[in-house]
DNA sequence: GGCGATACTGACATGATTGTCAATATTTGA
DNA sequence: TCAAATATTGACAATCATGTCAGTATCGCC
């Protein structure tokens, strides 16, 4: 398999005596790592946090292991780079799916279902299990206060939802704790879900009508406190 | 500490030629994987996966590392028989949630705090997290069917509350919806929650009342159908 | 074309960790 | 009291992963 490519580039040199073999690919640096991140990202989504080795990760990208080093220091420093790439992706994901594309906001159940999205997509929620897993979430503080940032905009509608309709305006903490059983639930989801609904006879689609379940459960409690029986 | 042993034993032997040095410590297999697993179970909850090492869980338990190969034949058995001890533990504790002692059964309320109380105890949830990661979940039967196990349980009882109402049975899916989500959220709840809350500025009790919200969030759900408005 | 900067490589060093083995101590039972 | 079984150990072997280094190839720029 790896060996593969080897016999590859060797005939090259071969022909005659034109060994214009080490034709050598040089990337930017910005490239390469971005390659690096890559082929990190995907071996810790299939392996888990011990397929991050450089050997591997250099063979999967075509590089040598030093290479790697020469980008990032150290594997620490690819781990640390790796998390904060991630999570950055994962806030401007969420704080996306706040203000869609045209500046208008999403209804709940897209809310929801793009959170879920977001932590299901790849190795999204992995890689941050593996951080907390590894307590390697303190340094990530790029996703400081994204949670009460979203909580926040989403009371801000209810609040105005509320006074149109002339209802008491709802708790904050409610709001928060919409927020965090989403969160949550979308957390346990992309590490256990597909796992639970297996077990429990439910197909793909089983977990999309979870999710649609979901946003409606709380769709339907928020307007029950924001939009009393009128009319 | 651990070499103020060994500066005892070594001149035992030399003194005069009295060597009652030899003082080892004999234990039943048993109760030597016991206390193996118990170091190995406290290593994965405080440092995660990586801390699972067999020279440092040998120091824990004071003994040398080729005794734990002795009682697990590898690293890998060790951490099999890890994984199964404490998925039967979470099974044995959920399934005895369903029936409390005397019988009785527990409220739905009491029934999801013992769910986050289960995962948020120890490691419990770092280690199935840490299962889930590396994919060694199929291995582990000894918790297959127990989401469906537990559905089941609980929708007889939202039949019979129904029944008692004369309201339209509840669907099974619904059920098994509420299920899943008490499970991903105190799944999740036991991974990021604590980070979560304390972004969010909440405190310990703060976390508690959100289970309480969520208890009362899934019992309103229940209750809107299985006890439609009746005089 | 030449030159400096730097992405990249192969070979090696280092350290850590799992696993093996022969020997030893302790328990159990006859 | 002796012997078999086995829990335990120290020393060693083997593997493997990270990291170092000196040198090489390629790119941008003058």
């Amino acid at each position: 398999m790896s060996t593969a490519e080897k016999t590859e580039i060797l005939p090259a040199g071969i022909a005659t005596e034109t060994r214009q073999a080490p034709k050598r690919v040089r990337r930017s640096a910005e490239e390469a790592r971005r390659l690096i991140l890559d082929a990190a990202e995907e071996r810790l989504a299939t392996q888990g946090p011990e397929g991050i080795r450089l050997q591997d990760i250099a063979r999967d990208v075509g590089i040598s292991h030093p290479a790697i080093l020469h980008h990032f220091e150290s594997r620490e420093g690819l781990v640390r780079a790796l998390i904060a790439r991630t999570s950055a992706q994962f806030r401007d994901k969420m704080l996306g799916a706040l203000q869609d594309r045209n500046g208008h906001q999403l209804e709940p159940g897209e809310l929801i279902e793009s959170v879920f999205e977001a932590l299901s997509d790849r190795g999204t929620a992995r890689l941050l299990s593996w951080m907390m897993l590894t307590d390697r979430m303190t340094e990530a503080s790029s996703s400081r206060a994204l949670m009460t940032e979203i909580s926040s905009a989403i009371h801000s509608r209810r609040v105005k939802e509320a006074e149109k309709n002339r209802a008491p305006a709802p708790d904050r903490e409610d709001t928060l704790f919409m927020a965090m059983l989403t969160a949550n639930a979308a957390f346990g989801d992309a590490i256990i879900g597909r796992h639970l609904a297996e077990e429990a006879g439910l197909g793909h689609d089983g977990i999309i009508r979870f999710r649609r379940w979901l946003a409606q459960l709380l769709s339907e409690h928020a307007d029950r406190h924001d939009r009393p029986e009128r009319g």
